[in-house]
Order: structure tokens, then C-alpha cells, then sequence
DNA sequence: AGTTTCGGCGCC
DNA sequence: AAAGGGCGCCGAAACT
């Protein structure tokens, strides 16, 4: 068992010692503060399994992720036998592949997926962790990064062991309800197929509206050219199969996505199991292995219903990422609105657009992602006269993404460099950084070349995700911190975390303890504010609702 | 026949 | 009018 126990001054205590159960050895040490072990999706289950709790704990791995990143190695193997080789000078051996998600499966109880490093080692490692943490631009909050990411680590086990409870008789109906009966034999359900006919009678032969290519088809021979059948695209068109078809994709997509062989799939004794990853993007906001755990359609959520005696608390940060915004930014206009508790698109739209909430709104979110055109980039202007510091932020956080630097979040997260289309070229050293708030200084580098995704072929594309990856991560740091204070309050309560979706946490609890749940929440929201942005006026507040249905909550 | 990519849309 | 950041998922289409 490879966990060594850490002394209240951040160094390894005295003395080393093996133990064949993890279990035994947490047990024997009540005065333990923190943990250090390789990896807590190892450790943890076999914790919980047998009952044991630990209040915190330092994942090895997790923070060596998290280091290279700020390094600008990205690429380099992240696992604890990799950091040895590193430090030891050995090969490097590279990163296990990840396992795909496989219903009901739990195989991280059985079979670590990675080379042992023995405790000695371990600890070697993690002291040179510390010393590469110390060299960061800001160590502390590096620190508290690393910390608040192990945290992650043991709430997304807990909510892996709990699941989310759901009611599959409750499923069933709002699936018959929406789609109508199965006809024995398969094909499909009675709606679909009904809606599926009104499509070929309104085109005048069979059209198959699952199959985009048959749809721009028919289209075509009605005289309509559509280059794709995304939903905006047909809304803008006048003919009679565009109702219709709308509403089968609307339907098909439930049925596919989270129909009966879905519940079939991740549904076992009233609890949907999916597998939660901290740390799973690069922003630092977590996804889900199997089941689609966070695209739970609006419609679906009548089926997560607390347990007899139970409540579900479900809790929203409100406007997350314009609070956000003001505290990494420092903007004094938009810290003052945000230091309100009150609607702060409401408050925004007040001062700019006189009171179109909606466009203040869409103005906001426009300038974090980087909208390129429409009404929102036209009130981008007043916004930015209004809140210049705040727009200058993310602007700037753009033009480090199109000139090829790096940037980070509050905490230090580190956006990936942009890959190019050579792959040797990626840890060439010396990627400058923004640090903190990303200033620019670079030239532009003509001769890189980008690829997809977050590494986009093109420098604006570039720009437009490093502009989100300063807010969204730095939103990601807050709620890890937030996880970690909401976790340690409801320590001696039956109340359980059993899902978080980047701004927002579900508790399950007996209906007694649901006050005291939402208020643990607010405090620890506050709490991570303090923790993570340090002294700012900003507020986080949460819109919390007690509700045996989830449906219910909104 | 098996594997990868694409299209479309769900959530935030 | 044109269409933004992060993801996962599924079936079909496009490959090997």
C-alpha cells in the first residue's frame, strides 16, 4: 500500500512504515491530516469499501498533471512512475491508455492501471513536487490548486460509490409519454414513427429524418438548399416537413441518448452510476465516463427522485462566470455589481442596457466566449466602456491564444499548447506564459500551424478558447474549493454528494438535515470565494432548492 | 468485419 | 444576418 502519512507541516512523518491494507493504515493513524498517495481513483473505492473516511489527501498524480502543465509540458507522461523516471533519470514509460467507460463496471477496486511505485520512491517524488510547486509564479496558489484537486479526486469517488438515485419506473413513463408504446419486434416507438410519416407526406416520398444526407436530399428536390439539418439551419425554412422534423430529432435524440437501453445500461437498484472525473478537461471541469452524467435532458430529470424521507438539495451558483470574470479581473464596476447577491445580468443591464436583461446577458457570456458577431458583439462596445478593466482581461487572455503563448487560471491551471501538425514540436522548450493575468509580449509566430479542437487550425479560433479558458477554468478552480468546504461540512451528516455539474451540486439527504445542507452550501460558496480569489467583494450565491424531484427545482 | 470520423444535439 | 468556449454520446458514414 503506497499511501505515506503527512505531518501538519506539509513534510512526510516519521517514520515509513508498509501496511498491507489501506484500510488498516488509515485507521491506525487518526491524527493524519493529509495523505499522500499515486492516485486516488486507486485508493479511495478501497477505502469507502471498507468503511473508512480520510479528511484530506495530496494525489501524487493528479498534481503531476497539473505541474507539467504549468511547465508547458503537456504532453510528457503524467504518471508517478514517469515523474520517478524524470527525477531518477531513467525511460520514461509512457501513459497506460485510458479505459473506456463500460456499464455497471467498477474495475478500479481490482486492477490499478499503472506501474507500482514503491513508498520510498513516492515520497521522493512528492518532495520534488513541493519543490517545483515552490517555483511557480504564485506558490500558493499552486499549492491550493494541487490541494483542491485531490479533493476533487475524493468527492468524485464518493459520488462514483453513490450514484445518482433514480426511479426507472418514473423513466419508463416520461419516455411512453414522449415517445409512445414500443411495437413488439423493435423498429420504432409509435411518435417517432408517426412523426417520421408526416415528414415523407410533407416532402411527398419516403424521407428517412434520422439519415442528415436523405433530409438535405429531399430538400434539394423541393427547390430548398440546406448545407446541414442542424435545428437553427431549418428553423429559418418555410415547409411543412420542418415541424415535423424538429420535433423527431428533438424525440430520436431522447429515445438514443437516454431511451429504454439506456436505463437498461446505467440504471441498477434505483441508482444511475456514472463515472465522475475530476480534473477531466483541460479547464479543469470535470466530465463524466458512460451514461452522459451531465447532458441529462431537462425532460429526463423527472426520474432522479430522492429516497422515502429523503430530499434532493439542489443547488445553482448563480451567473458563475461574470462573477468570476470580476474577480480575476479586478474590475471595480463589475466587482461592485457582482458583490451583490441580487441577478447580476439584471443588475449589468440596468447601468448599460437599460434594463434588457436578456441582452446584457448575451453580451456577457459573448464576451467570455468570444462572439465574433451579432447583437451581442455590438453591446460588447458598451460593455466594454462600462467595465473596461473585465473585457480587457479576456481580451488579452485572447490575444495570448493567437500569438501562441499559454495562459492560466486564477489557481495556475495551465491551458494545453496548441499542437501542431509536426508532433516532436510540442515540448519545445521555453512556450512562454502569460503569467496570471496574461500580458503580451510575444511576436506572433507565423510559422506554427494548428490542428483541431482546443489546438485549432487557426490563430482566432486559438484565441476565442484561451479567452474561455481563463474564465471557465478559473470558475473550475472556485468549485473544486467549493467541493472541498461543502464536503468537510457534511462530514458528520448522513447527506451525501451525489452529482455536480460545473456550477451546480445535488445533495441527498434526509429531510431533516435539508436546511442545514443548504446552508452548508452557502457558507462553503463563501468560503471558496475567499479561499481561492483571496479579498474581493464578490459574492457567490447559490439559488437553492429542497425538492424530492430534480425536475422540481427549476 | 472492425475501427475511426462525422453529424447533430444534450448539458453547462 | 450568422453561429462562441467546454464536454459526451449515438448511429451512420467513411475509412482500412
Amino acid at each position: 500500500m503506497d499511501v505515506a502519512p503527512l505531518g501538519p507541516d506539509g513534510l512526510p512523518a516519521a517514520p515509513v512504515r508498509r501496511e498491507a491494507d489501506p484500510a488498516e493504515a488509515v485507521r491506525s493513524r487518526p491524527g493524519v491530516t493529509r495523505w499522500v498517495w499515486r492516485s486516488t481513483s486507486e485508493v479511495h473505492p478501497r477505502l469507502l469499501a471498507a468503511g473508512v473516511r480520510v479528511a484530506r489527501c495530496y494525489d501524487v498524480e493528479a498534481a503531476e498533471t497539473l505541474l507539467l502543465g504549468h511547465e508547458g509540458r503537456y504532453g510528457e507522461p503524467r504518471s508517478a512512475a514517469a515523474a520517478l523516471a524524470r527525477l531518477r533519470g531513467g525511460p520514461v514509460p509512457p501513459d497506460p491508455p485510458q479505459r473506456p467507460a463500460e456499464p455497471g463496471a467498477q474495475p478500479s477496486l481490482f486492477e490499478p492501471r499503472d506501474a507500482h511505485v514503491p513508498l520510498e520512491d513516492l515520497v521522493a517524488v512528492y518532495a520534488e513536487q513541493q519543490r517545483r510547486i515552490g517555483a511557480t509564479a504564485h506558490p500558493d496558489r499552486m499549492r491550493l490548486l494541487v490541494a483542491a484537486e485531490s479533493a476533487g479526486m475524493l468527492v468524485a469517488a464518493e459520488m462514483n460509490r453513490a450514484g445518482v438515485p433514480w426511479r426507472a419506473d418514473v423513466h419508463r413513463a416520461v419516455l411512453h409519454d414522449l415517445l409512445g408504446e414500443r411495437y413488439a419486434g423493435g423498429g420504432e416507438p409509435r411518435r417517432l414513427a408517426e412523426l417520421a410519416d408526416e415528414v415523407s407526406a410533407a416532402f411527398g416520398r419516403r424521407v428517412r429524418p434520422d439519415l442528415p444526407a436523405d433530409v438535405v436530399k429531399a430538400f434539394a428536390q423541393a427547390g430548398i438548399k440546406v448545407s446541414s439539418t442542424r435545428r437553427w439551419e431549418l428553423e429559418s425554412i418555410d415547409h411543412p416537413a420542418v415541424e415535423p422534423l424538429i420535433e423527431y430529432k428533438k424525440l430520436y435524440r431522447i429515445r438514443v441518448a437516454h431511451g429504454w437501453s439506456w436505463l437498461q445500461d446505467w440504471v441498477r437498484d434505483g441508482r444511475f452510476r456514472p463515472e465522475f472525473l475530476a480534473g477531466g478537461t483541460v479547464t479543469g471541469r470535470w466530465v463524466t465516463n458512460g451514461g452522459g452524467a451531465l447532458q441529462i435532458p431537462k425532460v429526463i430529470r423527472r426520474a432522479v427522485v430522492a429516497d422515502p424521507g429523503w430530499r434532493l438539495v439542489v443547488a445553482d451558483a448563480a451567473q458563475m462566470e461574470p462573477r468570476v470574470l470580476a474577480a480575476i479581473s479586478r474590475d471595480p464596476g463589475l466587482m461592485e455589481v457582482a458583490g451583490r447577491e441580487t441577478d447580476l445580468y439584471q443588475s449589468v443591464s440596468d447601468r448599460v442596457f437599460s434594463g434588457d436583461r436578456a441582452q446584457a446577458k448575451l453580451a456577457v457570456l459573448g464576451a467570455v466566449y468570444g462572439q465574433t458577431s451579432g447583437d451581442g458583439l455590438k453591446n460588447l462596445a458598451a460593455l466594454r466602456r462600462r467595465f473596461p478593466k473585465a473585457v480587457a482581461y479576456v481580451d488579452e487572455a485572447a490575444r495570448a491564444g493567437e500569438e501562441g503563448r499559454l495562459v492560466r487560471t486564477w489557481l495556475g491551471r495551465t491551458c494545453p499548447p496548441a499542437a501542431r501538425a509536426t508532433e516532436d514540436a510540442v515540448e519545445e522548450a521555453g512556450i512562454p506564459v502569460a503569467a496570471g493575468a496574461p500580458v503580451a509580449e510575444e511576436e506572433p509566430d507565423a510559422t506554427r500551424q494548428w490542428v483541431p479542437g482546443y489546438a485549432s487550425t487557426d490563430a482566432r479560433a486559438r484565441g476565442r478558447f484561451t479567452r474561455n479558458f481563463v474564465v471557465q477554468g478559473s470558475a473550475a478552480d472556485w468549485t473544486l474549493l467549493l467541493l472541498a468546504a461543502l464536503r468537510q461540512a457534511l462530514t458528520d451528516m448522513a447527506a451525501e454528494l451525489v452529482f455536480f455539474q460545473h456550477d451546480e451540486v445535488i445533495v441527498h439527504c434526509p429531510e431533516q438535515e435539508a436546511q442545514a445542507v443548504a446552508a452548508a452550501i452557502r457558507d462553503a460558496a463563501a468560503l471558496a470565494g475567499r479561499l481561492t480569489f483571496g479579498r474581493t467583494p464578490v459574492r457567490f450565491p447559490f439559488t437553492t432548492a429542497v425538492v424530492e424531484c430534480y425536475a422540481d427545482a427549476k
